[in-house]
RNA sequence: GCGGGCGUGGCGGAACGGUAGACGCAACGGACUUAAAAUCCGUAGGGGCGAAAGCCUCGUGCCAGUUCAAGUCUGGCCGCCCGCACCA
C-alpha cells in the first residue's frame, strides 16, 4: 500500500474544518485544570496578514499546544485592534466608510489566520472598533475619571501636522510622530491626561521581580521613567523674585558658577516682552529645536539675561543667570544651576561663555590644589573641597548635609524627580473611541452617565475636510448637559488607540460582559502566563497596560497588578534588498537570480544585491504568506518559521529554506507510508533499544526546548529523531518511535500531525492526546563516549560505563592508544576525570 | 555621549567552563531514471603527512589574563546592531 504524496492543501483544510466543529481550543472559564493563558500581540487589520504575523502567531501557537498537550486549560484568544488613523485616510482617498473598510479587512485577515491553522478559541474574538467593545472603554473612562485617574490640563502638546492630532511623549521618536513621521510641533491646548506618573514608582519598583521579562525590556521601561533623586531649592534673584531649580548633585554646589534657564521658561518669557534680543534668542533656540536631528550636534547657546541669583550660602556671591538651550522646560524646573567641573554639559557652556571652572570634588588622594579640569568634567567619586563646610566629605553625605541646612532654611526639599509624564490620550480623529465627556457652560465638564453609554461614532462623516471630522459634523456633537439639561457639546475627541490595546487582554477573559471586565473570569485567567510580540511596543503598549491594569486593579476589576507574568519579544523578518543603479528599490519579484548574481527578470541587466532587512513595503522585501501557504501549506511556513534561527533574533526569509520545510513534510509523511508491519495501535514498546533511546531522547530534549521558547533547538531535535528511525528496528518500537515524532511536531506542524496519526491508525486527534514523558531511564544511556585529553589537547577517546569509577575511567583513558603516544612514556602529574564529559591527563 | 546586545564553516545556527561546528540550507560525488523532478547513500573548517585507516597542526573578531581545560569567565581594543539622547 502506498499512499499518494502528503497534499497540505486538502488535509489542512480537512483538520480545520474538524477542529472547529468539535470546538477542540474552546477555553473553558469553569476547569479544575491547571490555567495558561498564551496571548500574542493583537493584529492591527491592514487587509493582509504580514510575515510577521506569521511568526509571531506561529509561536504563540506552539505554546497554546503545547500547553493543551501538557494537560492545562489554555486560553489562546484573537482581537483586533481595529481603531486608529489607516481608516481614515482610507476613506479620504477611497471614499469607503472606516467601519466597512476596517470589517472588511478583518474578514480576510481573519480567513488568512484560521488557514494557519491556529489553535485559537474564535468565540472570544472582537474588535475594538465594535461597539460593545468601546462602550465598556467609555465605562472604563468614567470609572478612571471618578477615581482621579484621568484629568483634564492645558499644556505644552506634541502636535503631528500631518495626523492632525495630538500625541503622547512616548509617540514622539527623534522629534517626529511614531505613526506619520512628521516633525512635531508645540502647541498649547486643553486636553485629557491619565495620570500614569501616579504609578511611577510602581512601575518601576515592579521590573524588579519580572523575571520572566526580557532585560533589555525592563531596562528601556526603567530608563523611560527616569528617576532621580536630588534636590529641589530656590535662589533669590536679583529682580527681588524667586528662581527654583532641580539638582541631583547639591553636593557641588560652591562649585556653581552660573544658573541657567529654558528658553521657554515663564522667566524667560517675561523677559523677553521688555527686550527685543531676548525675544530673539528665544526664537533662534526654537527654530533650531524644531528643526529635527540638527538638535543632536546643537551648539550650546546662551544669553546673560543681566540677572543674577545670590548663593544660598553666601548672599554676597552672584552667579549670573542666562537662558541656556540644552534646558529642558519639560524636566524639572527648567532652570539650573550650572557647575562646569562636574557635569559635561555645563562644562561645555562654561568653556564657550567664560564662565569660572572650580572642582569641588577630587578623587581620592588627590590634591585639590593641583587637581584641574580640563574638557573632561570629573564626574566619579571623591572627597570635596573648595566647599567651605563640605570639605572633606564624600559625595553622599554631602548631598545629605546640604539637604539638611536646605530644609532647615526652608529654602529646599528633597524630591524625586520623574522623566515619565502624564499620557495623554485626547486624540482629534474620527475613527477612536469617543471620550463620553460633556462640555456644559455652566456645570464645566460633566461625565455621561453610564446608562447612556456608548456614545456612539456617526457614521456619516467628511474626510474632505481637515481637522477633526466630529468636531465638523453638523449635529453630532450637540447635546444635552446630564446634569442641568441645558445645552451642551460633547469632547469631540477619540481616546489614543493605545488605550483600546492596554485592557483588551482583560476582556478576553469573557468577552461578552456586562462589566468592561468580569471579576471572576479575569481573575481567573489573568495575568498572562505568555505574551508574545515585537519590541517595538517595549515601552509604548507595554507600559500603558501595566498602567492600565493598576487601575483596574484599584477599580476591583482585578486582582493583579501585572497583566504579563513572561514576555517574549520576537525577532523580524528579513529578505535580501535589492536596488537599481538609481538607488532605487526593486521588487522581489522582477528580479531573478542566476549563477550568484542578480538580474532583473528575462534581461542580463544585474540588480544590486544589498543587506538583508525587515521585509517592509517601501524596501519592497516582502514575501506575502498566502503565496507560500498556497504552495506549500501552512504547516510549511509554520516549521520554517521556527527553524534555524533563535525566536528572539531576526530570521532570513529565504526560497532554499522554504523548500527544505516543504520536503521535510513529505518526508515525515513518507515515514509513516513507508512504514510496514508496524506493531497494532496500543502495543506498548520495551526494552532499550537503541530507537529507543533515541525516541526517549527526543522527547527530553524538545519538552525542554519548547518549554524555553527554543523553537530553532526543538526543531533539530526533531530532524534528529527522524534521521534515527531505521526501518530494521523492531515493529513496536518504530511505532513508538513515529508517534512520538508525530507529537512532537504536533505544536508545531498541527495538520500533518493529524494526517500521519490518523494514518497510523488512530481514531483520536492529536490535538486531545496528551504530551508525551520521557523514560528518564533512556535518556540516560549505559555506555559513554568521552574525550581524553592530553594537557589540554584532546589525544583520544573511550567508551566507559555511564557510572563507571573514576579509577576505572583513568585506567581505561591511560590504556587508550592515542594518549599512550601523546604521553611519550611521562608519568601523568595530574588526572582530572569529570564523569560522563571528559578526562584530562596533565603531564 | 550613555545603556544594552552580538561577533563561530559558503549561509542560518548548535555547544551545564569539558570531543567546536549538532541540526538545517546551499554545494559536491554517487545510486535510481531514456531524461528530468522527486527520493536515497556518501563527502565536506584551513593547512600538512599518508595508498588507506588514520595522524599532526592551526582554527569561534583582535590582544592579554584566570584555569588541568576558554567560543563560554576577566580586562583592554576593533567591528556591527538596537534603545535612549542636552533628563541637570
Amino acid at each position: 500500500m502506498t499512499m499518494a504524496r502528503y497534499n497540505a492543501k486538502e488535509s489542512e483544510k480537512h483538520w480545520q474544518g474538524v477542529w472547529s466543529g468539535r470546538q477542540s481550543f474552546a477555553a473553558s472559564n469553569d476547569s479544575t485544570k491547571p490555567k495558561a493563558y498564551v496571548l500574542e500581540m493583537f493584529p492591527y487589520p491592514s487587509g493582509r496578514i504580514h510575515m510577521g504575523h506569521v511568526r509571531n502567531y506561529t509561536m504563540g501557537d506552539v505554546i497554546a499546544r503545547f500547553r493543551k498537550a501538557q494537560g492545562f486549560n489554555v486560553l489562546h484568544p484573537m482581537g483586533w485592534d481595529a481603531f486608529g488613523l489607516p481608516a481614515e485616510n482610507a476613506a479620504r482617498d477611497k471614499g469607503v466608510n472606516p467601519s466597512d473598510w476596517t470589517y472588511a479587512n478583518i474578514a480576510v485577515m481573519r480567513e488568512q489566520l484560521k488557514q494557519m491553522g491556529l489553535a485559537i478559541d474564535w468565540s472570544r474574538e472582537f474588535a475594538t472598533c465594535d461597539v460593545a467593545y468601546y462602550a465598556q472603554q467609555q465605562k472604563l473612562f468614567v470609572d478612571f475619571y471618578e477615581a482621579g485617574l484621568v484629568y483634564r490640563s492645558e499644556a505644552d502638546v506634541n502636535w503631528d501636522p500631518v495626523d492632525m492630532t495630538v500625541l503622547a511623549n512616548e509617540q514622539v521618536i527623534d522629534g517626529r510622530g511614531w505613526r506619520s513621521g512628521a516633525a512635531v510641533e508645540r502647541k498649547k491646548l486643553s486636553q485629557w491626561f491619565f495620570k500614569i506618573t501616579a504609578y511611577a514608582q510602581e512601575l518601576l519598583d515592579a521590573l524588579d521581580h519580572m523575571e520572566r521579562w526580557p532585560e533589555k525590556v525592563r531596562l528601556m521601561q526603567k530608563n523611560w521613567i527616569g528617576r532621580s533623586e536630588g534636590l529641589r531649592f530656590s535662589f533669590d534673584v536679583s529682580n527681588g523674585g524667586k528662581l527654583d531649580v532641580f539638582t541631583t548633585r547639591p553636593d557641588t554646589l560652591f562649585g556653581a558658577s552660573f544658573a541657567a534657564i529654558s528658553p521657554d521658561h515663564p522667566l524667560s518669557e517675561r523677559l523677553a516682552k521688555t527686550d527685543k534680543k531676548v525675544a530673539a534668542f528665544i526664537e533662534e533656540c526654537r527654530r533650531i529645536g524644531t528643526t529635527e536631528a540638527a538638535i543632536e550636534t546643537a551648539e550650546k547657546m546662551g544669553f546673560d539675561t543681566g540677572l543674577t541669583v545670590a548663593h544660598p550660602f553666601d548672599p554676597d556671591w552672584k552667579l549670573p543667570v542666562l537662558i541656556a538651550n540644552f534646558v529642558l522646560m519639560g524636566y524639572g524646573t527648567g532652570a539650573i544651576f550650572g557647575c562646569p567641573a562636574h557635569d559635561q554639559r555645563d562644562l561645555d557652556f562654561a568653556r564657550k561663555y567664560k564662565l569660572p571652572v572650580l572642582p569641588v570634588v577630587v578623587p581620592e588622594g588627590t590634591d585639590p590644589k593641583t587637581f584641574a579640569v580640563g574638557d573632561e568634567a570629573y564626574v566619579g567619586p571623591g572627597k570635596l573641597a573648595n566647599s567651605r563646610f563640605l570639605d572633606g566629605m564624600d559625595v553622599e553625605a554631602a548631598k545629605t548635609e546640604i539637604a539638611k541646612r536646605m530644609e532647615a532654611m526652608g529654602r529646599g526639599t528633597r524630591t524625586i524627580q520623574w522623566r515619565l509624564r502624564d499620557w495623554l490620550v485626547s486624540r482629534q480623529r474620527y475613527w477612536g473611541c469617543p471620550i463620553p465627556m460633556v462640555h456644559c457652560g455652566a456645570c464645566g465638564i460633566v461625565p455621561v452617565p453610564k446608562a447612556q453609554l456608548p456614545v456612539e461614532l456617526p457614521r456619516d462623516v467628511r474626510f474632505d475636510v481637515p481637522g477633526n471630522p466630529l468636531d465638523a459634523h453638523p449635529t453630532w456633537k450637540h447635546t444635552s448637559c446630564p446634569k442641568c439639561g441645558g445645552k451642551a457639546q460633547r469632547d469631540t475627541d477619540t481616546l489614543d488607540t493605545f488605550v483600546d490595546s492596554s485592557w483588551y487582554f482583560a476582556r478576553f477573559a469573557d468577552p461578552h460582559a456586562d462589566a468592561p471586565v468580569d471579576a471572576k473570569a479575569a481573575n481567573y485567567w489573568l495575568p498572562v502566563d505568555q505574551y508574545i510580540g515585537g519590541v517595538e511596543h517595549a515601552i509604548l503598549h507595554l507600559l500603558y497596560a501595566r498602567f492600565i491594569t493598576r487601575g483596574l486593579h484599584k477599580l476591583g476589576y482585578v486582582d493583579v497588578d501585572e497583566p504579563f507574568a513572561g514576555l517574549f519579544t520576537q525577532g523580524m523578518v528579513c529578505h535580501e534588498t535589492y536596488k537599481g543603479h538609481n538607488g532605487e528599490w526593486i521588487a522581489l519579484d522582477e528580479v531573478e537570480k542566476r549563477d550568484g548574481k542578480a538580474y532583473f527578470k528575462g534581461t542580463d541587466t544585474e540588480v544590486i544585491v544589498g543587506r538583508s532587512e525587515a521585509m517592509s513595503k517601501s524596501k519592497k522585501n516582502g514575501i506575502a504568506p498566502e503565496t507560500i501557504i498556497d504552495v506549500y501549506g501552512a504547516d510549511t511556513i509554520r516549521w520554517f518559521m521556527l527553524s534555524d534561527s533563535p525566536p528572539e533574533r531576526d530570521i532570513e526569509w529565504t526560497d532554499g529554506g522554504a523548500e527544505g520545510c516543504w520536503r521535510f513534510v513529505q518526508r515525515v509523511w513518507r515515514l509513516i507510508d513507508e512504514a510496514d508491519a508496524l506493531a497494532p495501535v496500543g502495543t506498548k514498546a520495551d526494552g532499550a533499544s537503541e530507537l529507543r533511546r533515541a525516541t526517549h531522547r527526543a522527547i527530553a530534549a524538545v519538552t525542554d526546548d519548547v518549554e524555553n521558547l527554543r523553537f530553532n533547538r526543538a526543531v533539530a531535535q526533531v530532524y534528529t529523531l527522524a534521521g534515527a528511525i531505521d526501518a530494521k528496528a523492531g515493529a513496536a518500537d518504530r511505532r513508538e518511535a513515529l508517534e512520538t515524532l508525530i507529537l512532537l511536531i504536533g505544536p508545531m506542524m498541527p495538520h500533518l500531525a493529524e494526517s500521519c496519526w490518523q494514518a497510523l491508525g488512530h481514531t483520536t486527534l492529536v490535538a486531545d492526546t496528551p504530551w508525551p514523558k520521557a523514560d528518564p531511564a533512556l535518556v540516560k544511556s549505559d555506555t559513554v563516549t568521552i574525550a581524553v585529553q592530553v594537557n589540554g589537547k584532546r589525544r583520544g577517546e573511550i567508551t566507559v560505563a555511564a557510572d563507571a569509577d573514576e579509577a576505572s575511567v583513568k585506567d581505561a583513558a591511560l590504556k587508550d592508544e592515542g594518549v599512550v603516544r601523546a604521553l611519550e612514556g611521562k608519568t601523568p602529574k595530574r588526572i582530572i576525570v569529570v564523569p560522563q564529559r571528559i578526562v584530562n591527563i596533565v603531564a
